[in-house]
DNA sequence: GATGAAATCGCTCCCGT
DNA sequence: ACGGGAGCGATTTCATC
């Protein structure tokens, strides 16, 4: 992960349609030296895949919400988990700091929508004890580009 | 924005490396037909582009924090939102309910990092009343993939 | 590991239906 | 609006430095 690994993740993050005759003015190097780095990009798992990025509001979800969730003690939090990551509607679930046990990130098309996720599936949880959720009512930036740090050397 | 446009939007968020052939087979069309709707998602805006996706912790940003933040009322807001619409660091900066105006998303290397961000770049912002800051001890799900509501003729 | 050329693969355009 | 085919630009591979 060199310097020239560096502008090519970063110019894959922001346009991955670029093309390696694109990438090679980035890089500075030949097309297929380029061609050999992203190779090694994606087998050394720094590109996990290629995506297309969609307009929630135009696929349905316009709807961005947040829910805290607090877990009983001493329960197997397993299924709970489990079941997090299998909803589509669930775009984050993070164990965190603070009073909180789980921080989730929703998306859906409407309040009712929202509104039965919460009763549904977190309510019918049995090792869901309490839930506080908020609504981002704007959204100032919205982004899954990553800072790729400057040139060290791990991997 | 029908059935087969549905499919093809699903296939193009897990893969958008797929190529036209692989698309084809998912939407039952041919690859010119394919490639067409494939334009067309993109000139409606429900494509908004293609991109890597890349491994947090390989590009040296393996910390996720959150950090919720009050301003002091009657200030103007727009110079914040520009600062957070700036750094790379933010990933997500929503305007929310409840007893915070701001809710942000944060990728760094380090808690130095985040201790950094937060005294130099929020402390320094004039409109910033408070703070408070969670930190992801693990994260269990994490992804931009969105769920696309089965067929609204909505655009 | 990088380069440049050759072969192959996939996309784009066009026309017929 | 869909399907098929020709043309072309792209990527991938290989020999060489």
């Amino acid at each position: 992960m060199d310097e020239i690994d560096r502008n090519i993740a970063i110019a894959l993050q922001q346009d991955g349609s670029a093309g390696l005759a694109e990438l090679a003015k980035v890089s500075g190097l030949s097309v297929s030296a380029t061609a050999e780095r992203v190779k090694r990009l994606e087998e050394r798992g720094v590109v996990r895949g290629w995506r297309a990025d969609l307009d929630p509001a135009h696929v349905g979800c316009p709807l961005l919400g947040f829910v805290f969730v607090n877990l009983r003690p001493g329960r197997d939090d397993a299924a709970f988990r489990r079941a997090m990551s299998r909803h589509e509607h669930v775009l984050e679930c993070h164990r965190v700091t603070g009073g909180w046990t789980f921080l989730l990130k929703l998306r859906v098309a409407d309040l009712r929508a929202f509104e039965m996720f919460m009763e549904e599936e977190l309510r019918g949880q049995p090792a869901v004890e309490r839930i506080e959720s908020l609504l981002a009512i704007a959204t100032e930036k919205e982004t899954a580009i990553l800072p790729v740090a400057p040139a060290t050397d791990e991997e």
